[in-house]
DNA sequence: GACCTTAGTATCGCGCGGGTACTAATTCGC
DNA sequence: GCGAATTAGTACCCGCGCGATACTAAGGTC
């Protein structure tokens, strides 16, 4: 979820005598047959109090690299919580800024470094950003969520323009002052299906 | 690998007693500790004469669907090979284009289905088109993968423009005759990385 | 030599993206 | 209270990328 202009990663409390103190939340495979998906939804009940509103995986991992539990294989998710899911998290779990991670163990850090392009790559294809909000929200808030997880930042009208002729918000109606500055209307998330527009190859990201 | 306009899969014989005639090639989990990528590539250099030039991971595979070996979790890997791969290829491997696969053992379907869709996702992130060429090819030949991968005819002085200006090919000198037709110049893969362009928001493709 | 087929280029128009600048509505400081 | 600061939202312009159309080039086939 995002907080104050970063991406925080849940983290929990490892066991006493750990060689680290924080891991991701994680769980042993049970016995055959059961859907990864449904394993990773089950993780994720247990360490956040709402569900995540998009969940993925982001591979598997299984080279030298430590594993706190010592597994031979690990297998990878990320999922999105809106923004303010701070509260009733409990005292074993925390949220941390990417940029402020603790130590975690190396295969950890490979997860989440996955994580993160996994999340830059199917930004486009999937409504993460949507999903890293309330389900009310202002158009300034989601332009933040975008920012954050491109790294860069981007134009005010173009974003505008092209979220209206994409038609996937609506607004409430409603308005929120927040502090200072002119108040700002609060939209939803309602993507009206409009036949995807076919553009031309782009070669300008290969490599 | 590209077959007269059709993206082609390399599927071995299964052996005597299996539910399907057909399966991908695949290996057991070996020792605690090898890079899946390594494993990978054993797997691909065991199935053909020559290294694929693009090899990535598609995910891992647990739920019910069955297995040829019964494994409770697989690792689906894609990777390209050039074509014309099609010498030397000894009487237990043949390619099928992906319209007219063979029945598979579930899980191995799932695995096709998934390494199609990444091939569409990441075909613009890496050098996949140019992997399924040989090292050197018609403007023409290029074209035509890109229109095998994305399922749709493009627009030829588009996209020569865009490859021009992302100066990712080099003429090498050399003509090719091809029956008809006027002979069209060879070129090769030969990325000048400029600086990226960077660009807007796509909300078009989400949903 | 007429015709077909494929390669490659030129020109034009439209729409998207981004820069700049503007208006609107609220809080803060004095 | 009133201006300054701050944030929201819009208007205009310009350049370029994309696609349509049409054209030239160079080889085959009959």
């Amino acid at each position: 979820m995002p907080v104050d202009r970063q991406l925080a990663v849940l983290l929990v409390r490892a066991p006493e005598g750990s060689l680290e103190r924080w891991t991701l939340p994680w769980a042993p495979a049970p016995g055959t047959g059961t859907s990864l998906d449904e394993l990773a939804a089950d993780v994720a009940r247990r360490a956040v109090p709402i569900a995540p509103g998009w969940l993925e995986q982001v591979g598997a991992f299984a080279d030298d690299r430590r594993h706190p539990g010592d597994v031979a294989l690990s297998v990878g998710f990320v999922g999105a919580v809106p923004a303010g899911t701070r509260s009733s998290l409990g005292e074993d779990a925390a949220w941390f800024p990417v940029a402020e991670l603790p130590a975690l163990a190396p295969r950890h850090q490979a997860i989440v470094a996955a994580a993160l392009e996994a999340v830059r790559h199917r930004l486009d294809l999937a409504p993460i950003a949507f999903r890293l909000l309330p389900s009310s929200f202002t158009l300034s808030d989601l332009q933040r969520v975008y920012e954050i997880l491109l790294g860069r930042r981007l134009h005010k009208a173009s974003f505008r323009r092209a979220l209206q002729a994409a038609s996937l918000v609506q607004p409430t109606g409603e308005w929120r002052s927040e502090g200072r500055g002119r108040p700002a209307q609060l939209f939803r998330f309602a993507p009206r299906r409009r036949g995807r527009r076919r553009r031309g190859v782009r070669f300008d990201l290969l490599g």
